[in-house]
RNA sequence: GGUCGUGUAGCUCAGUUGGUUAGAGCGCGUCGCUGAUAACGACGAGGUCCCAAGUUCGAAUCUUGGCACGACCA
């Protein structure tokens, strides 16, 4: 037998462990890449994810989107080299060896022990690596798992400080003051996915404040600003007073207190009930004129000493340095009054402000950041009245000491949603002031924008939508972290001036003048060998260095104390995994910028936004980067992947159990059926439901049919001994390298069905190309689905008779074997990519007979390539014509109830465009067994069976006739359709009035539509009307009988356990007439259907015991089947 | 509150540049086929294309507004 038989209902699964094997044994990964040596490259950058957690369903789709492109790009040619990498640092970590420790804060990892602490961290890393190890492999996805780039490594980290250096050199690194959320108790710092976590709703005191105005001449009246914060304990540190300008406000007259107030004027009246008077309102303006005016803010703490203090403008001119009225566009009247009190040191949008005005002094005479807080979030000597108190208890005393002031105009109570921090909820956050690093993003803004325009983003609207609009508002990348477990920020300061510098390399710090501390990693390295050598770039080992100041004699340079954010690890990965500059200068150059990358949309603002940044920051900057580089990189196309989502539509979650586990996936169904699902089911952009039960469709819909075609294909391929083992050159079992075979003929000379679905199969090809090229995998697997749908559907389905007649050698039969062959190994082929198990069995087994000469895995094919010259698109429209028509049979068979194995006298086939009815003449045949009817007419007169309409192509006459349309419609329903149908034959255009208007009309304006009249059976398309024969004859009963009489024998074969080559002995017994005559009539196709070589007719009398009842219709028989 | 996305059949999702019969699979119903057979096929029912207004001869598709959901950011 040529080929291995197959099983009909396989264990995918099964299957997918042995082709692991295989794979793992014979290297093909490895060889795919070696055959490609030297070839253009393609370039893949391995996002890197986090190792210390499990993996789930939503890296399974990246994974598998990850490794569809570049095994296409393989087989199209490329070479495309794939490293993994694991991003290994960060908060994430150190909370889950926190957790191991059952310790939370910064005190206790101190306890603990930096040095320990950071061991575990290291070893933490790897906790789930075998896991994901483990699930890369069995997903098919081909990576270099042992030649993995790891961020905490040496080379990476030391390419990481060069870029840093590279920064800080061209003062793009430096050090500022960001307002984190703080958790004032704990003395850390939370993130942004942290403080999302603690959210409360609260009630907090709201209190409307009098800022008397310094210069009061232009009023009759006392005046003030009311001025409106939830956070009374920020109003010793007040700075300034923000407004809109393009608000209106208003100078209010408050007659109780005989003092003008100015708030928005919106909000006059709204405050005045509140107060239970009204204001009068004396004169209104745009927020504008109040920029500038002076005000006594209600503490003097600051105030007293510094309320006088001038700056020097850019301009030239001079200013007051705070307690001023601003500008702010974040001011609205949504709330309180439309002029907000602010204490830059307690609110990122107030710092921001206070940075902004600090930018329009000359350096050092603008105002200075104002802190009454300490780091415990207690008040400082700077408020003495307060001092020591934590500063939430101060809300009420401070409320009340401005009401006995005369400062308070209004409190209420506030609800709204408040942070506390996650690990002890009766603690608030506040907003806090903290010296950190940051990369001076900003002034590379207009690069990024401009390199982001060169990126292919799928789906397109990430370009400008989210990550263009996140590029716009970009604001300085705040770098350290005050933590342990990362990336040393490589700056050493100089303790005596307190100067810094940045180091690029170990080797550069090491060799530094006074260089000391390097002992104390060799001690920790002597005392325990197995540490890994990498720790001795991390702390505490890296903070003992230090060295000669080269800023003041006798001085040390010593590190700084943070570490970096993770996120820069993740995207300094284009340089870094190959420890680049320090090595790997080949492999950087050759493999800059990546072709493709593909993350989830979370990245936006992580990974796909870190690359970019640094990337643009150290190679695109004409100004003073080490090489200029043609943007895009790092990356040229990107497909951002929706948000992955549990059974029941909501997040993915742990404890809810709303998703299965990838390995029980898998195990059920495989990994072809879950790729599949993936890249078939929707484009990978759209939040993807992940549901069992439409991962397990994904078998019956499109692997086993493709499976159950072939192993069709190879079950009458080993009946009939058909063997492509002649062919001389296999190759890769191209179209050209198939016609050498014995019994080969050109397609051109096969019949038209062979003709078709090779057309078919080309089709397809250059569709799938097209669509792969441009990313499109869910086209592209579209287009797969439906040709192995026609495969199996229509080509297999009316090719049967073919592979079950009896001569082997003839050359229809033949034909039909080198048509599916080539089918079949194409799709292979073509589906590798997509479903690499099931290619790689199918392929194996269908070139197995040619001991190796063939690839031994598909996955050393090339994708196969489209032959034009096959494609015929006439052929293609015809047959799905034909198709239609018989659907259209089937369908009138079934309205009228007559079931197929009814044979009927005929159709009747009326088309209202007939260039396809020569054609279709010429192909009864498939119609007549499709439909089983005797005979198939095709007719143009045919106002019996249908009635014609015409309807405007609107497409076509609509920009012609423009408002006329719906009166055109209107004269095309009142039209003779007839009469207009014959003008077109004969004179080839009509015409038709409207509006006392002669419109002409040639074919293309006109659709003529077809309907069945009453009374037949029949049923329409589009453009064809198909009407059955409904009559029945004796005849055409009986021959039905003789078919039910078929059925029962099959049945009855399979009963007895019979080869279906076996030969058979029919014996009947029954005494209806009408039952014998039609056996008689029909014995011949009896019992080549049957493989009988004698069927006798007895009458029932002589029926004995071992036969079986039966009845067709109301004739009753009795049946024996034996084994000839 | 801002930005972006999504809203189409019972469910999961397609729908190419606006064109008058809006599709697929699953599920459901009816039937068929019986040498691919623990498969397979056909046919059918099922839709105010979230709502409203606008642009247009014509809107699921374009514009604006609203509603709902989701993500990110405040």
């Amino acid at each position: 037998m040529p080929f291995k038989p197959v099983q009909p209902g396989a264990d995918f699964p099964k299957l997918e462990e042995s082709v692991l094997d295989f794979w793992r044994e014979n290297r093909i990964y490895e060889q795919s890449l070696q055959q490609r040596d030297g070839q253009t490259r393609y370039v893949f950058f391995e996002g890197p994810p986090t190792a210390n957690g499990k993996p789930h369903p939503g890296h399974c789709l990246t994974r598998a989107i990850k490794d569809l492109f570049p095994r296409y790009k393989t087989m199209r040619g490329f070479f495309c080299e794939r490293k993994a990498g694991w991003d290994t640092h960060g908060l994430p970590v150190e909370v889950e060896v926190c957790k191991e420790l059952g310790i939370h804060s910064k005190e206790d990892i101190e306890a603990f022990g930096v040095e320990p602490f950071i061991h575990k961290c290291q070893q933490s890393v790897w906790q789930y690596m075998q896991q994901w190890e483990q699930l890369t492999e069995r997903l098919g996805f081909w990576v270099k798992l042992d030649e993995a780039y790891v961020t905490y490594h040496q080379s990476y980290v030391e390419s990481v400080w060069w870029s840093l250096k590279n920064l800080y050199d061209r003062d793009l690194l430096y050090e500022g003051h960001k307002i984190i959320w703080w958790w004032a108790q704990g003395g850390t710092a939370l993130s942004a996915g942290e403080v999302g976590q603690g959210y409360k709703t609260v009630k907090d005191p709201s209190v409307f404040v009098l800022f008397p105005l310094v210069d009061q001449t232009d009023f009759d009246k006392p005046t003030s600003l009311l001025v409106w914060t939830t956070t009374p304990w920020t109003l010793p540190s007040n700075q300034f007073a923000a407004v809109n300008e393009s608000i209106e406000y208003a100078v209010a007259y408050d007659a109780e207190l005989d003092q003008n107030v100015i708030l928005a004027k919106d909000l006059v009246e709204s405050i005045g009930a509140k107060r239970k008077r009204e204001l009068e309102v004396k004169s209104t303006f745009m927020g504008g004129e109040l920029i500038g005016k002076r005000y006594v803010p209600p503490f003097d703490y600051y105030y007293k000493t510094q309320g006088d203090l001038t700056g020097k403008l850019k301009t030239g001119q001079t200013q007051h340095r705070a307690w001023r009225i601003t500008a702010a566009d974040f001011v609205t009247t949504d709330s309180g009054t439309g002029a907000v009190h602010e204490a830059p040191a307690f609110g990122e949008v107030d710092y921001q402000l206070l940075a902004d005005e600090q930018a329009r002094f000359e350096t050092g005479e603008g105002p200075e950041l104002i802190c009454a807080v300490a780091p415990n979030g207690k008040f400082t000597e700077q408020a003495p009245d307060y001092e020591g108190q934590w500063v939430k208890d101060t809300d009420k005393a401070i409320s009340r000491r401005l009401k006995d002031e005369g400062k308070l105009y209004l409190l209420e109570q506030y609800e709204h949603e408040y942070p506390f921090c996650w690990r002890a909820d009766d603690d608030p956050l506040i907003q806090y002031p903290r010296r950190s690093w940051f990369i001076r993003t900003t002034r590379h803004k207009d690069n990024m924008l401009a390199n982001n325009q060169q990126i292919n983003w799928l789906p397109e609207h990430i370009k400008d939508g989210r990550f263009g609009n996140f590029l716009e508002s970009n604001v300085d990348w705040a770098l350290s972290r005050e933590r342990y477990w990362g990336t040393p920020l490589p700056i050493w300061r100089c303790e005596e001036t307190g100067r810094t510098e940045a180091i690029g390399g170990y080797e550069e710090v090491t060799s530094k003048p006074g260089a000391t501390g390097m002992e104390v990693w060799e001690q920790a390295k002597a005392a325990d060998p197995e540490l890994a050598d990498d720790l001795k770039v991390h702390k505490p080992y890296i903070d003992h260095i230090t060295y000669d100041s080269p800023f003041a004699e006798g001085a040390k340079m010593k590190r700084v104390t943070e570490v970096i954010d993770c996120w820069y690890d993740s995207g300094a990965m284009p340089f870094a995994q190959w420890g680049y500059p320090h090595k790997g200068h080949e492999e950087f150059k050759a493999q800059f910028p990546a072709d493709f990358i593909s993350e989830a949309l979370d990245q936006t603002r992580g990974w796909f936004y870190s690359q970019l940044a640094i990337s643009t920051l150290l190679f695109g900057d004409d100004q003073g980067g080490t090489e200029k580089v043609e943007f895009p990189h790092p990356f040229r196309n990107c497909i951002v992947l929706g948000l992955m989502l549990g059974e029941d539509g909501q997040k993915m979650s742990k404890s809810k159990r709303n998703y299965r586990e990838p390995r029980e996936i898998f195990d059920k169904y495989g990994a072809d059926a879950l790729r599949w699902y993936f890249y078939a089911n929707q484009p990978p952009w759209t939040a993807i439901r992940y549901r069992e039960q439409t991962i397990k469709e994904s078998i019956p819909e499109f692997i086993l049919r493709m499976w159950n075609v072939y192993s069709f294909f190879v079950l009458y391929a080993n009946i009939d001994e058909f063997d492509p083992a002649s062919i001389a050159d296999p190759g890769d079992l191209t179209a050209e390298n198939l016609s050498s075979g014995e019994g080969y003929r050109p397609i051109a000379e096969r019949g038209e069905l062979d003709r078709w679905i090779i057309s078919e199969l080309n089709r397809t090809l250059a569709s799938v190309v097209e669509k792969m090229d441009a990313y499109d995998n869910f086209g592209a697997a579209g287009a797969i689905n439906q040709f192995v749908d026609v495969l199996s559907n229509w080509y297999v389905r009316r090719s049967r008779d073919r592979f079950w007649a009896g001569d082997k050698q003839s050359p229809e039969k033949l034909d039909a074997y080198w048509t599916l062959y080539e089918c079949l190994t194409s799709t292979a082929k073509m589906v590798a990519p997509f479903v690499p198990f099931v290619s790689e069995v199918i392929w194996q087994n269908l070139t197995s007979t040619f001991g190796g000469k063939t690839p031994s895995s598909v996955h050393l094919c090339d994708y196969p390539l489209t032959n034009d010259s096959h494609i015929d698109g006439d052929l293609s429209r015809r047959m799905s014509l034909l198709r239609e028509i018989a659907s259209l049979g089937l369908s009138a068979r079934a309205s009228e109830k007559l079931k197929v194995r009814q044979p009927l006298s005929g159709v009747t086939v009326i088309l209202n465009d007939t260039t396809d009815q020569a054609w279709l003449t010429e192909h009864d045949e498939l119609l007549k067994t499709e439909l089983n009817v005797q005979d198939v007419t095709y007719t143009t007169d045919a106002g019996q069976y249908v009635s014609y309409s015409v309807v405007p192509n609107f497409k076509r006459l609509g920009p012609r006739v423009g408002k006329l349309m719906p009166q055109v419609k209107k004269a095309f329903g009142a039209a003779d359709a007839a009469a207009m149908m014959a003008e077109l034959a004969d004179a080839g255009a009509t015409s038709i009035e409207v509006a006392g208007e002669s419109i002409s009309l040639d074919n293309e304006d006109i659709e003529v539509r077809l309907a069945a009249k009453e009374g037949w059976a029949a049923a329409q398309g589009t453009g064809v009307v198909v009407v059955l024969a409904t009559e029945l004859t004796p005849e055409l009963i009986r021959a039905g009988y003789s078919r039910d009489l078929v059925r029962f024998i099959q049945d009855h074969r399979k009963e007895l356990d019979l080869e279906r080559t076996d030969r058979i002995n029919i014996v009947i017994a029954t005494d209806s007439d009408d039952l014998k005559q039609a056996i008689e009539e029909n014995k011949e196709y009896v019992c080549s259907e049957t493989l009988a070589v004698s069927l006798e007719i007895v009458s029932m009398a002589k029926a004995t015991n071992d036969m079986i009842d039966k009845e067709i219709g109301e004739h009753a028989f009795k049946l024996r089947v034996t084994k000839a």
